[in-house]
DNA sequence: TTGATAATTGGAACGATTCTAATTCTCTTT
DNA sequence: AAAGAGAATTAGAATCGTTCCAATTATCAA
């Protein structure tokens, strides 16, 4: 459930970022926000459409856009798999989980930042920096 | 240009990792090795098409799979791009420049990898870690 | 040389994403 | 509160990268 002052709030971090609060890009960052996981464009549409259910999938891509081009959420991709999106802000790797398909975010220090950062050649100036683990778990993750 | 020699080791590196040397893997494993650069698989239907007409692009997706899996090559991708294939097989990171498109190689130290794993909680193990830049360069890249 | 298996081929099919052009909305200015 | 300009939304078509398919051809072991 959703209370106004959540939806007062989203509306606010969109305009925060210069993002003109829509009634669409308010339920899709919603979504995002609401379950901590990875969602494609397609499955984040299947939840809007719960809330909304006249949005059209392309207004899902604009948003969506929107938002990462705004700094509110990151994409994840991996090899020949649709683009994913994250609404962790915390500067953190992704571990895919080659068995279960599950991708799990990792903590970054900052000296590990720090530490890549400084791998760059003189001149090179990193505006993001990505970083993904893919392997498996032992145990499986409880959660 | 190519010599013998190298037409045979090309097959010899095939074998050795358990692909069948078939001439149209030879010709992108060839082609692929002789330039140091990421392209995609479409570039390298250009490149093989030059030394090999009737090569068909499902044939040099089916042969960069087989590279890959033997791990011959290694993938890069990008958020909605294709896929690049990359020789280079010593651990190393990517820095995409923003501005010219460019992907250049970064060399990763044995200890960052160290440093990386260490990152994974309990239980968890990597088969390939990726780790990628966005950037730009202050002066072009001079080579 | 033969047979079993694997690889290649061209084209159709597919999934993810983008484009398009018409409509509707938002926000500022009156 | 109304109007107008610009931005966002929409449905559907189009595009791009990749995979699938079924028929043909090649490779390798016996």
């Amino acid at each position: 459930m959703i209370s106004d002052t959540q939806i007062a709030s989203v509306a606010q971090r969109l305009s925060d970022r210069g993002v003109r609060p829509t009634p669409q890009r308010e339920v899709v960052y919603q979504v995002i926000l609401s379950k901590r996981d990875h969602p494609t464009a397609e499955e984040v549409f299947d939840r809007v459409k719960a809330q909304m259910p006249t949005i059209s999938l392309a207004t899902v891509y604009n948003c969506l856009d929107a938002l990462v081009q705004s700094g509110l959420i990151k994409q994840v991709n991996y090899v020949r798999e649709p683009t994913r999106y994250c609404p962790n802000l915390h500067e953190h790797a992704h571990f895919h989980d080659e068995s279960t398909g599950e991708i799990r975010d990792i903590d970054l220090p900052p000296d590990v930042m720090d530490r890549l950062r400084q791998l760059l050649p003189e001149g090179f100036s990193a505006t993001s920096i990505d970083l993904s683990f893919r392997g498996s778990t032992a145990q499986p993750s409880q959660r």
